[in-house]
DNA sequence: CACGTCAGCTACAACGTTTTCGTGTTGATA
DNA sequence: TATCAACACGAAAACGTTGTAGCTGACGTG
């Protein structure tokens, strides 16, 4: 076990200066050729590579991107992080994950173990208890301390930052409408709580699709689950919101806000004899493994979320490169998406 | 925008030296009351954090683990992932993730880029094409630096160090003696190249079932899936495969070495017009979102990614924090299988 | 009064870099 | 021969922290 090689090391072995090895290594001109030849051919022999906490320390800059999500295990987060990957490790970036499991608590000690000089920036996806409790200190603290942060997916308004989003309420409203022209009569939606964004703008979106073609908006074929932060574990409890939903309502169309919601209520559905697309036209948001795999496979709105990550990821190292004083104003860009036709919706 | 507070500012507000206020926050014995009251109040007031990036400098540890995975959008990867936080964290350990995307050059840059100092040690699961072209000199070089790396899942048995991993062999002689026991009379497996540790050892745990039974191995029931290291967008090509086997072969029972394979298996048998688990019964390998929704429930093999991660996380940190000079020698756990019975086997 | 002790503080080095500012030697020029 | 630029290199500071060693003044003891 050898030692990793430092400027040091290798200034002794040379008989020259620590110096004299770094600007050698780096090429200056201040260097005579044969002592700059001398040096690089020591140091590639040792394998020496510049230490990057050293490096960090010096120059008040890591190149480290702290992605804080409320959970791994999900489709939609994990190509985002996978977009964010390969944005940032395109520009010398490595990336910290930290996981909040929904929780206010763990989100807010992630953001203080990583705020204290290990990364440069953050990206991140609020945990639902912290959108609930509507507390946001840490994340205007952390802003004011002169770490930018980037949202995406679930976002803040009250907080002043770069954000990537979908437009969640015109794409709904695009959905529903495609449920409407394929033919549904009685169109509903589960979604989420109102305080979590994505499901009140989606089922905004809904609402107002059905609007703009002159139909009533029901508020019993409106389903609001409730997950106790904690989309996992609860799977029978998802099952039996959803089981008592087709109980009070009869529909033929169904939008639900995320693949999981759809794809538990194909099943529910299923053991109720309902035939799709034939009786229950269903259409999910997010493309993930679920949606492409499921039986029918399932059509659904794609958030397009490598995209959503690189773009984070972008908006972020931008602000971090941008050595202007001037501030740039904040962003927040909008990521398209689209339905991916599949078999759980007729035409 | 308030700067993060340094040691430096608070002993000059409070005119003392910087020594003093370092130890005063540390409750040294050395440091008499009343400034220590007046420090510790400072430094709550400005909510002071000792920069990690020095500390790190300064202790020549990161208390950050490094893990390199081949893809992040799979589900058995994300579990073990969010094993290894919850034990990192648990011990004030941060991780770092890199990507390799099934390719050698990504895997060797990124141990690269993370082991000049980002970095105490590492988690890796390496690539497929790592195991193919059979290079391993960035693993046994950053082993060398002094850099540990706990292995996992897919393990390399010529490089010494800890690994993670469950008992393929019995577990797939377990799996295919049930579907023996079940009634299967022709049972085939779906697995992966042979250069592949996991595929290669499923596959003789399916020959050991089989000939423990005084059954002949047929290798044409013996389909090697050749994915080109990404096993993402060439489902259509899987597909084929798949669909050429069932031409050339008749079997009523089927075991697949991962789920995407045997889930795809049930798609195209489906379409042959095959009803499972009548007249095909099959189990895969690991227990993912696409097994428990699938539909009809994949009975699989649960390979418990969670606790893979934990042990994984719980090996590295030990040996880091091991402070004896005699080193400790190389361990390898198997993590226990379980079999979760649901609804394409019979019984 | 000389000496020692102790509390309470400060100075300094070190971790590995980069960068600014010297400094000494050479050779050419006036 | 005195002056000066060019060249090749070194010393030192800085980033933020901690630990060791040193310093100062007050007090007690013989």
């Amino acid at each position: 076990m050898k030692q990793k090689p430092t400027l040091k090391v290798i200034a002794k072995e040379l008989d020259v200066s620590v110096s004299t090895v770094s600007k050698a290594l780096r090429d200056s001109k201040e260097i005579g050729e044969e002592t700059k030849n001398k040096v690089k051919a020591f140091a590639k022999l040792y394998n020496y590579r510049p230490n990057n906490i050293a490096l960090s320390l010096k120059n008040k800059k890591t190149k480290t991107l702290g992605v804080i999500i409320p959970e791994i295990v999900h489709h939609f987060f994990t190509t985002v992080i996978s977009g964010i990957e390969h944005y940032a490790n395109d520009k010398g970036y490595n990336v910290i994950v930290g996981l909040s499991n929904e929780s206010f608590k763990k989100e807010v000690i992630n953001l203080e173990m990583l705020a204290n000089g290990s990364i440069d920036g953050f990206i991140i996806s609020v945990a639902k208890e912290t959108l609930s409790v509507k507390d946001y200190h840490h994340l205007s603290e952390t802003i004011d301390q002169g770490i930018p942060i980037v949202m995406f997916d679930r976002v803040i308004d009250e907080i002043d930052c770069d954000k990537v989003i979908v437009d969640d309420v015109k794409t709904s409203e695009k959905a529903v409408r495609k449920l409407i022209s394929s033919g549904c009569k009685q169109i509903g939606i589960i979604s989420t709580k109102d305080y979590v964004s994505v499901g009140r703008l989606r089922t905004e979106g809904y609402k107002n699709a059905l609007e703009s073609k002159g139909i009533e908006v029901d508020t019993n074929l409106i389903l609001k689950i409730d997950d106790k932060f904690n989309s996992d574990d609860n799977l029978e409890f998802l099952e039996q919101q959803i089981h008592d939903y087709f109980e009070k309502n009869t529909v033929d169309g169904l939008f639900a806000v995320n693949e999981l919601y759809a794809i538990t209520a194909m099943k529910v559905a299923r053991q109720k004899g309902l035939s799709i697309p034939n009786d229950l036209q269903i259409i999910g948001f997010t493309d993930g493994v679920l949606s492409k795999h499921a039986y029918p496979p399932l059509t659904t709105i794609s958030q397009h979320g490598f995209e959503m990550g690189e773009e984070a990821a972008k908006l972020l190292i931008e602000r971090l490169e941008n050595t202007n004083d001037d501030e740039e104003p904040f962003k927040t860009t909008i990521v398209k998406t689209d339905i991916i036709d599949r078999e759980t919706t007729k035409l």
